[in-house]
DNA sequence: GTGGTTTAATAACGGTCGTTATGAAAAATT
DNA sequence: AATTTTTCATAACGACCGTTATTAAACCAC
């Protein structure tokens, strides 16, 4: 029977998922990760595995902490409060916490070397299956009477998505969360009700 | 007088800003910066600075290059064209290049290191210039009566581009033109015309 | 043909990158 | 008290980062 675990590992990813959210994949280094973690690289590595690994629970940690509001969304009964539930958490998410604002999944990797595609596929299927998931949610809606019988839940999931991106961007460069309020309110102005909505 | 320069700058620096719209500011490296522009390191150091100045010269031809459509824009006289002229290009801008998708401006540094700062800011203020422009247009149109009474131009503006900024993270993520051009007529069909309109 | 100037490539610089070898510390078992 | 096992910190690894010193090449004036 060995030495027991010095550290916190949860707290450890609590502290790698704010800088990871703070400068994404690659702008953060293992000087970052050690000092967020409180540990040092060796005792990161044991715990976590190499960099990408432990990008990945932090990856699972922002959807267990803080990616609720999304099947929350899913399971209301009027398709307008479902994107309404959507677009008012996006915005609470992205500016609640000073110290890393915008989304984790956007601010991960855009754009990034080739060291960094796996971790860029990773975040583009992240968004598409939260999109494929209010899509079909939309279906339902539509065929339910929820929603106008000319939408489109294809082109409404991606439109709502690009919103949520874009107040991402914006609440990354500083944007108050009362303009994105109004952003998410205005994109919710003239949502398709159906005849049943 | 001494040993002419042999290479073209100009096309160098095309080279340069495709490799940084593809790869970011900081996932591109030397490496991939000589290979783009076909010189060794020391002539683009000769030629245009540092990295951080190389990419400064590298938006400044992104804008010369591919970004009239925004004054083009603001010139139109009926709000709607002007946002509908706005989105239009970015979906076509945003999908033209196979080899460069998304916008040049959201994939350079959204979350980056300490080092990358300057480069975010400058990015930051090059699209808060852009919305600026945009709501001191919508505030023109809306003391001519193009825009509804009760409409805000500061939040139209900020809606619309965060409907640019998704729909440049979409193209990224390898979204199709058809899906991008739908998602812009999605957020159009939500203008606020005004009764002169 | 020589000298002066400018440009280009090669190679290397100092530092950082992500990762790991090594020795020490802390635990439990014998 | 000694041994075994596991964990931790220090230090260093090989590679790459952005940048530059050095030498050679190409140009023009004289």
């Amino acid at each position: 029977m060995g030495r027991h675990r010095e550290f916190d590992v949860e707290k450890a990813l609590d502290g790698v998922l704010c800088v990871f959210w703070r400068k994404g994949y690659e702008g953060t280094s293992y000087a970052d990760l050690t000092e967020a973690a409180g540990v040092e690289r060796p005792a990161l590595y044991s715990a976590f595995g190499n960099k990408e690994a432990l990008f990945r629970k932090a990856l699972a940690r922002y959807y267990e902490r803080h990616l609720h509001y999304l099947p929350e969304a899913l399971e209301m009964s009027v398709a307008r409060d479902v994107v309404a539930h959507i677009l008012t958490n996006a915005v609470d998410l992205n500016t609640r916490f000073p110290e890393h604002t915008g989304c984790f999944i956007i601010n991960g990797v855009l754009a990034g070397s080739d060291d960094a595609e796996s971790i860029r596929q990773a975040l583009i299927e992240a968004r598409a299956e939260a999109e494929m998931q209010l899509r079909e949610r939309l279906e339902r809606a539509k065929a339910e009477g929820d929603l106008d019988e000319t939408a489109s839940p294809a082109t409404l999931a991606a439109f709502v998505l690009a919103v949520t991106h874009g107040i991402a961007v914006q609440a990354k460069a500083g944007f108050s969360r009362e303009t994105l309020t109004a952003v998410a309110e205005q994109a919710l102005s003239t949502w398709p009700v159906g005849k049943a909505g």
